[in-house]
RNA sequence: GCGGAAGUAACUCAGCUGGUAGAGUCACAGCCUUCCAAGCUGUUGGUCGCGGGUUCGAGUCCCGUCUUCCGCUCCA
């Protein structure tokens, strides 16, 4: 078998066991499911709450200098013109019909005016560079793209043939209508970042939270693509959820701040996540955004490959200088101590919520052999487990079931817990290692006699005696 | 959006050349069980993705459509 067949099989398990667990389910399914959306179900919403939480309480909590914030998903349209989403956010894209190979139109033509420069024909390049440009700032720019690539006949590069389809815009910003006015002028966008609602509250925060720089604003917020590639389960959906901090600092600390904030996420993903340290690697931009001088993005090995769950950029003033120019407000910063002034730079640590999601799941899923039975356990880190801990008599007589019970009931209201009586004790166990669940308390004919409760271990399977009035100290201790 | 493959129970799948829907698992109820998916009994659950066509009759053949998976293209 081949590994790619390895790792086909390995993400069908997990999508499989994410349906048949209550993990995650296919958006709208009984209509047919709608492309690259997907519900969390009962579990999946615990684990991915608990992800939040390790972010939430890692971020704010433990930094004195950075405050949250959640801010609204639709904003006014200019911000999308500042932030150069309008702009830039869409791509003009053109088929081979013969290759069935797909080119975005712009390249197609830069490629074509770079071919005509290596032939020497320097007249015949300006010339085309200049219907380029007028055919990019015209107001139907697809349309003038296209006709140029007309005039010009310009070939596949691939093919060599000249059978192209249209051009095609593909802006992958969702936009909506505001209230009852036709026209551009009630347009709103679903914002395709959370972080340009961070930028516009710089100052309000700033001043509501005291804050001195360097400081950071966090959030956490769903955000949406119209993606033209989806896939891969939730890996790439055109609606999902960031976990994201701007850190503002003096321009000249950039580098300073973008090591720290390197160094501590990529902590946060062993320590609090609990992901294996050879499955992280870093991947360095080499071709950085128009906003950035430095990029870094932390990969994860995923069953289909290596791929981004978190960006670190440094994006010095890019944004908060637009929004200066948009808006016409200030958004420069006055040093209290030096009377300094300038418009901060920004570290930005950016990570997709529902990636971190499926790759904790990748990560904990094991298989293990036990009696010729194929024997699959969830080994997530107890903190981001969506139930604490399976309560269970060992039969249901003799009084077992009112012990155990007595015991749910106390334990509820502190952590998730579950009560299961049905079948034997082993289906059980098995349950609660399928989901993920990290202890087990069963209630024998011995806890009646001394109070005493078996301990049941997931990943190890091993079993300890605990005095029953011990078990919510134990699950306080391992769960903090 | 293009090419390839596929859509039958909650999950994994079977259903031969068209003859009125099946298995295992899961779930639920009961019996039985003194610690790792035991067993027995029963129950729930499918207009076979959707729409049309051919036919006496379509899960099965034809057309359309939607969705998923794999490639291509793109990725702030």
């Amino acid at each position: 078998m081949s590994k790619t067949d390895t790792s086909e099989k390995l993400m069908e398990k997990i999508v499989s066991l994410c349906k048949r667990r209550g993990f995650i389910f296919q958006s709208s399914e009984i209509y047919g499911g709608l492309g690259a959306c997907y519900d969390y179900g009962p579990l999946g919403v615990e684990l991915k709450n608990n992800i939040k939480t390790a972010w939430w309480n890692a971020m704010t909590r433990e930094h004195e200098n950075i405050a949250g914030i959640d801010a609204a998903i639709m904003m006014h349209p200019k911000t999308w013109e500042a932030s150069g989403h309008v702009a830039s956010f869409s791509d003009p894209l053109i088929d081979d019909k013969t290759s069935k190979i797909r080119y975005r139109a712009d390249h197609l033509i830069e490629g074509y005016i770079k071919q005509l420069e290596k032939k020497g024909k320097t007249d015949e390049a300006k010339r085309v560079s200049e219907e380029f440009v007028k055919a990019q700032n015209s107001e139907d720019m697809t349309k003038a793209l296209y006709e140029l690539i007309m005039k010009e006949q310009i070939k596949s590069p691939d093919s060599g043939a000249f059978n192209w389809t249209e051009v095609r815009q593909f802006n992958l910003m969702f936009s909506s209508k505001l209230g009852a006015v036709a026209g551009d002028a009630g347009i709103v966008y679903l914002r395709p970042e959370t972080a340009q609602g961070i930028f516009v509250n710089f100052h309000t925060v700033r001043e509501s939270a005291r804050m001195k720089i360097p400081f950071g604003i966090a959030q956490i917020g769903k955000a949406f693509r119209n993606e033209i590639v989806k896939g891969n389960f939730i890996f790439r959906m055109i609606e999902f959820e960031q976990m994201e901090m701007q850190y503002f600092l003096k321009p000249g600390t950039q580098m300073e701040a973008f090591d720290m904030w390197r160094e501590k996420r990529m902590n946060w993903h062993i320590e609090r996540l609990g992901i294996k340290p050879e499955n992280l690697v870093w991947y360095q931009h080499e071709k950085l955004a128009h906003y950035a001088d430095a990029a870094y993005d932390i990969k994860y090995k995923f069953p289909f490959g290596t791929e981004e769950i978190e960006g670190i950029h440094s994006r010095t003033d890019f944004d908060l200088r637009r929004h200066q120019e948009y808006s016409g407000k200030n958004m420069m910063y006055s040093d209290p101590e030096t009377k300094e002034k300038y418009i901060p730079y920004v570290v930005e640590t950016s990570s997709g919520c529902d990636r971190n999601f499926l790759m904790v799941l990748c990560d904990a899923y094991t298989e293990q052999i036990e009696d010729g039975e194929q024997h699959v356990i969830l080994k997530l880190k107890p903190e981001l487990a969506p139930v604490k801990a399976g309560i269970f008599p060992l039969t249901k007589k003799d009084g077992l079931p009112e012990v155990a019970e007595k015991l749910y009931h106390d334990l509820k209201r502190h952590f998730k817990v579950q009560y299961d009586d049905a079948g034997s004790i082993g289906k059980r166990y098995y349950r609660q290692d399928e989901t993920g669940t990290p202890f087990c308390f069963t209630i024998d004919h011995d806890t009646l006699n001394d109070q005493t409760v078996t301990v049941r271990y997931r990943d190890t399977g091993a079993q300890e005696r605990l005095n029953l009035s011990q078990v919510k100290a134990f699950l306080t201790e391992k769960l903090s």
